[in-house]
DNA sequence: ATAATATTTGAATCCTCGTTCAATTATTTA
DNA sequence: TAAATAATTGAACGAGGATTCAAATATTAT
């Protein structure tokens, strides 16, 4: 009968330290991909018009990324963060809390009359394209959503203490519906719709928070 | 030279009244079609799928319809006509104007919590996954939502001659705003929402009637 | 220098896509 | 009954889909 000792030499690697070293920029290869997924959704842009437009090659991709599927998780979680970011900014200025959200939505407004936004938002699309049929992308989705939901629960919640937003309203409720139209004006959007119709909606919404 | 003179017996003729009669039904092959496109989209619904979903071998699908895309066009109207109608029909109940529409985003509310309404909306779904791209569909389905639209308007015109909405409200732009929170409502949709946040919504938007 | 490791490359793979087609079948007209 | 017409059938087609792979290359560790 034999022992069969081994000594192992532990290593702390950094990763990466060895081999060849990656040419691309992980978040550069991300913002191509999602300039990619947002104009064209999941299902209908090609791993070939992704090759095009990251310039890896398909085997690079397949190595950072492990699928289309996981690059497109990736990338979903990059245009999260950042969609976050934007909101956060948006909320957090000096002004009333209230005043802080109305003039984000008539910056909405006037933003998505713009022929360039026709493409909306990644994570609506996302919603309507793949969430009904597959849970974790809903969770994923619902999840950055809720995010940016809460951002204006805080806010309203700011304006009740400030005594700007009547005490018995229900910050939670008017969040809710707020995210309801920001959607509905996403899908909005979609139609090309005329600068006065967008900022119209935008009014009669507003009132909400009289 | 020739004078060719011909004589031609102009003859009536009802179309399909010779040659091998159809053994589907427009319709139902509508219907079938329509279930498949309403649950996976348009991209990533396959010819295969519908070619199951319809009972129709290859051949008889084009030869009835011409293309994928043509498929999808009558499906579309399909889905248009039917959806106007249950529109009109909510709308156009004894009770007064503004409380029909009441009604209608309850059940509303209530309808989109049942998970067999996940898929949501064909047009919505289509105005986000191909009106930005085509022009086509865009038109299309804006026509079919502009209808709707007026429908709401009516209604609150009408609402004002009875005076059950004050004449100063521009009835146009409530409208406008009504069929925005029926889109955001149908992406909420999308993520599994619980019944009491969408109820929430409802009370919340309704609170424009006011 | 040599071994070990990781990335790059783009051709090759296999699969599914939308679509077509020639042969067959069912019906109407003459 | 024969000719004309139209629908049915399912195999076949080419194009393009996602993915893999072996060879080449670049870097670090010994």
């Amino acid at each position: 009968m034999w022992f069969n000792i081994q000594i192992f030499w532990v290593q702390e690697f950094k990763r990466g330290e060895m081999g060849r070293p990656a040419q691309y920029q992980r978040d550069e290869v991300l913002e191509k991909a999602m300039e990619a997924f947002w104009d064209g959704g999941y299902t209908a842009t090609s791993m070939a018009q992704l090759v095009k437009a990251t310039n890896l090659k398909p085997g690079s991709l397949y190595s950072a990324f492990k699928s289309k599927e996981d690059l497109f998780f990736a990338v979903l979680d990059y245009y999260a963060e950042h969609n976050n970011l934007r909101f956060k900014e948006a909320l957090s200025e000096n002004e009333s809390p209230l005043d802080a959200i109305r003039s984000f939505f008539n910056l909405f407004a006037n933003m998505i009359t713009d022929p360039e936004s026709r493409r909306g938002c990644l994570l609506i699309n996302t919603i309507l394209e793949l969430a009904r049929k597959d849970d974790d992308v809903r969770e994923r989705v619902t999840k950055y959503l809720d995010a940016n939901e809460e951002l204006f629960r805080q806010a309203l919640v700011s304006a009740q203490e400030k005594g700007e937003l009547s005490s018995d309203r229900d910050p939670g409720a008017i969040a809710a519906f707020l995210m309801t139209n920001i959607w509905g004006l996403r899908v909005l959007a979609g139609t090309a719709p005329e600068k006065e119709r967008t900022q119209a909606i935008v009014d009669q919404l507003l009132m909400i928070l009289d």
